[in-house]
DNA sequence: TAGCGAAGGTGTGATTGCGTACATAAATTT
DNA sequence: AAATTTATGTACGCAATCACACCTTCGCTA
């Protein structure tokens, strides 16, 4: 992707800026390739950069002192990496880790906070992204709590393919497994579910989806619930 | 309380404000009263007030389609209600519940925004609560997913008396069981090994910390995690 | 002081997901 | 082509929790 794409179709979080705003942000950012798996903050660990996703696709990931790991929160081309900085914390307290490979705008924490104090719109922006994030982790705690592994791993499928192009994701079970909190196999049992029932196939790490009406029907509601805090987010930007 | 006492120990997010900042403050806002159950904001609904507790308690819950409700996370006098007003979002998007009876400063939003623009030391207070907030929720979630009810009843119990005056909770299984996301008489029978080491007691609604290291035993780790997760923001903020 | 409602104790069977283990199968390397 | 690694399928016993139900006890109020 060259410049002109991103200028015609940068992440949305920048859609309200100017064009001239715009052009001074991706001057002062780099077009970056990151890879899956690559890990992007680390808890306790100082952030360098903020990264805007344009193709790719991060999570949040809470690990605990037993190892046990969850994935809290995914960021699209509608959010952002490193949004404590816009509240003055220099350390990220979560990881966050690529797990769909793709493109996306780079920028050092000082430049992005100086970006932060000369552009309103952008900062206007960001702290919206900040109130949806906040109230999404939030629902995936109650979701991850209250239901079962079918239904959650249906809206998992139907978020990340919400924020990837194509139907294919490259995702093994195992990956899956630590992404939803629960054992390998566990994960296979619901894949098999929803694969049986035609929603959607797979082969050695590939995910395809087939049907996604059909796997809204077989996710929670979380999914819907989860759909409107962006939407609401993103529709008071364009209007703000 | 008296204005005198809340000048002296005021909520913990003002400690940085100099004594006029303080006075100001403290001028624009109204000691009141909250009574357990009260609600202070509903999803959705406008944030028309925000509370500084000073030695009241309120919890953070997120309500599911299905009528599940779970506590992600509690406000003592570390923290403060309607953060989302920093962010310029005026609805709130979880529901506030007291749960602990007692007084908070009581500012109007409109009063909350202004205060925010004029006193530079408020607003850094305040971003590094909403940061914490947001990594406690984060820790929260996957707390509630990967531990057993009766650890993450002692750590909730902890928690709660860490913010509370006095050895005694007002708390029935009932009110319990919302908080963590369980049957009531899962409540029942955790309280009951609790209290069958000594740690705790009770009687019809009221909880009694026998033994907090006996409790700290007890929890999970994700006590821990937490206290530092507060620590650490008011040792900034004192430092900063 | 009788009655009522709220709070707590207990039990039973069903279900979900865990831990573990082992088997198969597809890709990758040698 | 053989060996190895990675990914997936499956099974079994166990533990936690659920859903539901019923009973007891305490404290308030009429």
């Amino acid at each position: 992707m060259d410049q002109t794409a991103v200028l015609s179709n940068p992440n949305r979080l920048l859609d309200s800026l100017t064009a001239q705003e715009l052009e001074r942000f991706v001057a002062d950012s780099d077009m970056v390739d990151l890879k899956f798996g690559q890990v992007l903050a680390e808890p306790g660990e100082r952030i360098l950069h903020v990264y805007f996703p344009i193709d790719c696709l991060a999570s949040l990931i809470v690990t605990l002192e037993s190892g046990a790991r969850l994935e809290v929160s995914m960021v699209g081309n509608e959010g952002m990496v490193g949004v404590s900085l816009m509240l003055g914390v220099q350390e990220s307290s979560i990881q966050v880790l690529v797990k769909g490979g793709g493109t996306a705008l780079r920028m050092s924490s000082a430049c992005f906070q100086d970006h932060l104090e000369r552009s309103p719109a952008l900062k206007k922006a960001i702290k919206r992204y900040l109130n949806a994030l906040m109230s999404q982790i939030a629902q995936s705690a109650a979701c991850a709590h209250f239901h079962a592994v079918e239904p959650r791993l249906a809206r998992w499928l139907l978020m990340t393919h919400d924020r990837t192009q194509g139907d294919q994701l490259h995702l093994t079970h195992e990956f899956l497994s630590s992404m939803l909190g629960v054992r390998r196999s566990g994960v296979t049992v619901a894949a098999k579910a929803l694969q049986s029932r035609g929603l959607i196939g797979y082969q050695r790490g590939k995910i395809t989806v087939h049907d996604r009406p059909g796997l809204e029907e077989a996710s929670c509601h979380c999914y819907v619930a989860d759909r409107q805090i962006y939407d609401r987010m993103l529709e008071r930007v364009a209007f703000s």
